[in-house]
DNA sequence: AGCACGCCGACT
DNA sequence: GTCGGCGTGCTC
């Protein structure tokens, strides 16, 4: 009877061997339930054989094989294997988390009919109904009217997604003239929205990406924010589909999905687009999956577990934001999306596109030296939209008076007056970082993790950010006893507070973690921007990314210069990049933007290259630096990360890593330090780095490192190696 | 990861 | 005398 070899979902780097009738090559990729121990798990057969090095006695035969879904297509399998190798996890686990949850189950999939497709739209009439018009407490419809007013069109499965009770509204409007209704089969290319002419520079990204389709190539779309990369994005995509093969499009957060989805809604009205991302529910998430995988989706978007997509003839991937962190996971399989896209482009002889207003010096240096082909945007595409003026306000000289210098103020007070809106960017939620005794200098510790707790408080709560762990607001100091405690230093409620008092008739929205925690907040807040039903924005990162605000005239920047003397080599580029996004916010159309940042080091380079938004002047500063200190992307680097109840217990084994490691020359072995939030969820941690000049010479070493330490008594220890490492 | 096997401390 | 602690090792 033939073998089949299965990859199971254990943290063992084997394959299980079993016995199973009727199997062929063809059966690669498919799901098979197996005994496994004393449970039945269900694993994907890697490959079919006549032998097997198991003694027979030891052989057990597979329960069955499910045959109702297509085999993983071998590129994909080709995928997680290079996955498993690259970032030495096992296999099994790779294939078995890059799937929906719903095919890791000993449960065939259910394929019963999905719901007719249809796309309803709104009409010019529907266009001119207020909100207002439907009863406030009829939520359902309001949300769904507001949504249609944002997006135009919206599907049924979009429509389900709003509210379940939803779709019961269709028909009455249908009837009332405010939506059309039309059956969605066909994959035609039919664009309905107005088609912006491309600037010159849009063109000449365009043709030199299409011209070259054929072929795998990485392309840095380099482009200031406003500059129109999603234009490009759209035109490359189109002319995927145009041949009918399909566009996986990467974006970094969720909260940006119904964004982008939107637009390439309106953009190909008529093509079956599948959003991916941990929102969905598991259901959801193996539909859109499927789609992919039968080749009826033509557009993916998703986040970074979307790259694990089958895609049966796929023509473009696009990686938005591609510097963003949160393409690389931080937990587990620790992956990079970004850098996945790539290895996927290469193998399917397609163009990749990473866009960004400001690469990671990674990609940056790669564009540089001719591994990545280089285009740029250097103008913004809007007519009349200039770069918003940046400037610093020296807090040395301006002092500030609850977080906010006067010349801050006086800004924010000429906006209110010119009606037109502002933000406050602080990136730090809460009303303040720590809770401080002014007699003996005692802060609120969490006891869990090496971190301050922050003041909330509206519930009048400690919490660690960190962990999740919340306790009451102490009385008086628990080491000095002294009542004289208060919190110390500017948080988004804080800031909240204090402007709600200096602009009493300012309408103020804070959008922060703590404010979009409710479903559909992020909705009902974008909306109150849009609609300027909002003076005075006040918010962390959240707020950086992607959204237009198209009133926006003024941004202001608070206590961005921790970064500056943070020890990671990273934070500088990072702090740029995002502080360039949030300044990217002020003046999209014909309102000038203005910036003003508040720091005691308006000198520092960073802010200087920020003023005259000069990206490439930071990046050569930054890459000298690293090129002296050794760092990336001069070198590659790998860490052994470890964790424990106690930190001895972490640092003996990363020793004991360290003894049996034995690298070569080329291969730098550090010693082991404990990590920069050395407690973390009651767990101790600490790494050990390791650098290599030579990809290669690093890969080869950590293979047989990997393997040697699998061997080493674990005891309480958890540990991984960490491949490219963002976080330290 | 689970789950069993296995060898040492406080209990009806 | 046992119940149960979690260290060690295996799963085709």
């Amino acid at each position: 009877m033939p073998i089949i070899r299965v990859a199971l979902n254990v943290p063992v780097d084997t394959l299980f061997d079993y016995q199973a009738e009727d199997v062929s090559k063809d059966d690669i990729g498919l799901r098979a339930c197996v005994p496994f121990g004393k449970k039945q798990v269900t694993g994907i057969i890697l490959a079919v054989s006549d032998e097997t090095q198991i003694p027979i006695e030891k052989l057990k035969s597979a329960h069955g094989i499910f045959r109702e879904i297509k085999p993983l297509p071998a590129a994909l399998l080709d995928l997680f294997h290079f996955c498993s190798q690259y970032y030495h996890h096992p296999l099994g686990m790779v294939i078995l988390n890059g799937l929906p949850v719903k095919l890791r189950n000993n449960k065939p999939v259910n394929l019963k009919r999905k719901p007719a497709q249809y796309q309803y739209s709104l009409t010019s009439s529907g266009k001119n109904v207020a909100v207002t018009q439907i009863p406030a407490r009829n939520r359902v419809a309001r949300r769904l009217l507001g949504e249609f007013q944002q997006t135009e069109t919206l599907t049924s499965l979009q429509i389900k997604h709003i509210s379940p009770r939803a779709e019961k509204l269709l028909q009455d409007w249908i009837q009332l003239d405010w939506i059309t209704a039309k059956f969605c089969s066909t994959a035609a290319v039919a664009r309905v929205a107005e088609i912006p002419v491309l600037t010159a520079e849009q063109e000449v990204a365009v043709n030199a990406i299409t011209a070259d389709a054929k072929q795998f190539n990485t392309w840095l779309l380099h482009g200031v924010t406003g500059s129109g990369k999603t234009e490009v994005y759209l035109r490359i995509i189109e002319s995927v589909l145009v041949q009918g093969r399909q566009a996986l499009v990467l974006i970094p957060e969720i909260s940006l999905t119904p964004q982008l989805e939107g637009v390439f809604r309106a953009r190909f009205s008529t093509v079956p687009l599948v959003s991916l991302h941990s929102g969905l529910n598991d259901t959801e998430r193996l539909t859109g999956w499927l789609q992919a995988q039968r080749g009826e989706a033509k557009i993916i978007l998703g986040t970074r577990l979307a790259v694990f997509t089958p895609i049966s003839d796929l023509g473009v991937i696009i990686v938005d934001e591609e510097q963003d962190s949160s393409f690389k996971q931080q937990d587990g399989l620790r992956y990079s999306a970004r850098d996945l896209a790539i290895f996927r482009a290469r193998q399917s002889a397609i163009p990749v596109i990473l866009g960004s207003a400001t690469p990671s010096l990674e990609s940056y240096y790669n564009a540089l030296t001719g591994r990545y082909r280089h285009v740029r945007l250097l103008s913004r595409a809007v007519q009349n939209a200039t770069l918003p003026l940046i400037q610093c306000i020296d807090t040395r000289i301006n002092k500030t008076q609850e977080g906010l210098s006067g010349p801050l103020i006086q800004a924010l007070d000429r906006c209110l007056q010119k009606k037109h809106q502002s933000l406050i960017f602080i990136n730090r939620r809460g009303y303040a970082p720590v809770l401080l005794c002014k007699s003996c200098g005692w802060t609120a510790p969490c006891q869990r993790c090496s971190s301050r707790l922050v003041v909330h408080l509206r519930d009048k709560k400690l919490c660690c950010h960190h962990c999740g762990h919340q306790e009451l607001f102490p009385r008086a100091c628990p080491q000095c006893g002294n009542q004289d405690i208060a919190p110390f230093g500017q948080g988004t409620q804080r800031v909240e507070e204090t402007l709600t008092a200096d602009f009493p008739t300012a309408r103020i929205l804070r959008i922060d973690r703590d404010s979009t925690r409710r479903k559909h907040a992020w909705q009902e807040i974008l909306h109150a921007v849009h609609t300027h039903q909002v003076d005075i924005l006040i918010g962390t990162q959240l707020l950086a990314k992607g959204h237009d605000f198209p009133n926006l005239s003024l941004v202001g920047i608070l206590n961005a210069d921790g970064a500056l003397y943070s020890t990671d080599f990273r934070a500088s580029e990072r702090l740029f990049a995002q502080l360039m996004q949030v300044a990217g916010r002020a003046g999209r159309a014909n309102v000038a933007g203005h910036v003003l940042i508040q720091t005691e080091f308006p000198d520092h380079p960073l802010y200087q290259a920020l003023q005259r938004h000069d990206y490439d002047a930071l990046a050569q500063t930054l890459l000298a630096e690293r090129k002296m200190a050794g760092f990336p992307p001069y070198v590659y680097q790998a860490l052994l990360r470890a964790e424990a109840h106690h930190i001895k217990t972490v640092l003996d084994f990363l020793a004991q890593a360290a003894q049996l490691a034995h690298p070569p020359q080329t291969v730098e072995l550090f010693d082991p330090v404990p990590a920069h939030m050395t407690r973390l969820k009651g767990l101790e941690r600490a790494h050990l780095l390791v650098q290599s000049s030579s990809r290669k010479h690093l890969h080869a070493f950590l293979t047989g490192w990997y393997a040697k330490i699998t061997t080493l008594p674990s005891q309480k220890v958890r540990w991984v190696l960490d491949v490219d490492p963002l976080e330290f």
